[in-house]
DNA sequence: AAATTATATTGACATAAGTTAAGACATTTC
DNA sequence: GAAATGTCTTAACTTATGTCAATATAATTT
């Protein structure tokens, strides 16, 4: 479990083996069953994951009772309410396991206690955060100018194995297309 | 010039006479007229600009030519393409003064400079980072769910003071929605 | 394994928004 | 201040995508 977490963090820096003490001592297990809520919103996010097993998604309702979807998390992804979790404020996301999940969270104290002995540690959580925002800039980029099909083959050719692993209906959330006309595009592409 | 600088600051921090003096000392005074570029796409963001006087749009091109508009900046406005400026990487963005500016830019080493001697001014930016990255979140939000009228309501709520300000088609562009639609969803609403 | 519930597909139809094209205003530019 | 650009509005028409409803398929639960 920690071995993945530190495979992950060593494509960006190097840890020595007294780093990967102080990581491991700073993060904690936890389970989440299919359904179950890994925050809600309107509560504070008090811990940042790191998805080891398992797939969570991260959405907004709106006034007609319909998921927004922000993000889909599988295997090597963060997952939190950043604003909630760094200024302590309530969340505007809903965080479940869309499979059985098992995560290593921390909280901010944690977090701190990493970046005072493992600097590289405060590095990696920049650039993630670094491509986090390109990322949600590309994305904005694709709602304002592609039609729904260049979102779908963007999204498929990006995260080819959340594309089949996650319901049809996530992901149309996710690129803002009813179900649907998702389903007609994918049998169109065929 | 400054005086507009420091007071937009100071809702956030405190600055004393001599945290002023450093500020000062590290930016300088750049005027655009209508139609320059502040950066070019493909080139590197050298500096972080605040806007005291004017508008500039920072937008991409997409495929069809059509400028894609992914922000709109007044007086009070800092621009720049944050990935480029923090990684020294080529942006992906153009921006371009929509009417004649002035403003004041830094570098990354008058903005170290800075943090080093001004420690509240990171806090600011810090703020600054974390309040656009929610904006972005829920931007895209409102592209995934809201039509094209909401999403206008939306911003002309959201900053009134753009609406009449800007053209039309960049606003449109900004919404995602065709400049003749927004014409009529504007008839509509009067 | 039957029953229940969730998810996906399909067709018929509705509609919001895009496209094209023309004319009306505004703003620059010479 | 005339000419040239750029911007906005309007109307007629097209199209991509949404909506509704029915059925099919798959996945859970008992």
């Amino acid at each position: 479990m920690f071995e993945f977490l530190f495979e992950n963090l060593s494509k960006t820096i190097f840890l020595s083996e007294s780093d990967k003490k102080i990581i491991s001592q700073n993060f904690k297990q936890k389970k989440l069953l299919k359904r179950q809520f890994f925050l809600q919103e309107g509560n504070i996010s008090f811990h940042t994951g790191f998805v080891t097993k398992g797939c969570l998604k991260t959405y907004t309702i709106d006034n007609n009772g319909n998921e927004l979807i922000y993000q889909i998390s599988i295997e090597g992804w963060w997952v939190t309410d950043l604003f909630s979790f760094l200024t302590g404020l309530p969340a505007m996301y809903n965080i479940e396991a869309i499979e059985n999940c098992e995560m290593l969270i921390m909280d901010l104290a944690n977090r701190e206690e990493i970046f005072k002995n493992v600097p590289q540690f405060e590095r990696y959580m920049r650039l993630m955060l670094e491509n986090n925002y390109i990322a949600n800039q590309r994305r904005l980029n694709s709602m304002l100018g592609g039609t729904a099909e260049e979102r779908y083959l963007t999204f498929t050719n990006k995260y080819p194995e959340i594309s089949n692993r996650v319901p049809l209906k996530t992901i149309a959330s996710y690129l803002g297309i009813a179900p649907e006309s998702l389903s007609r595009i994918r049998r169109n592409i065929k």
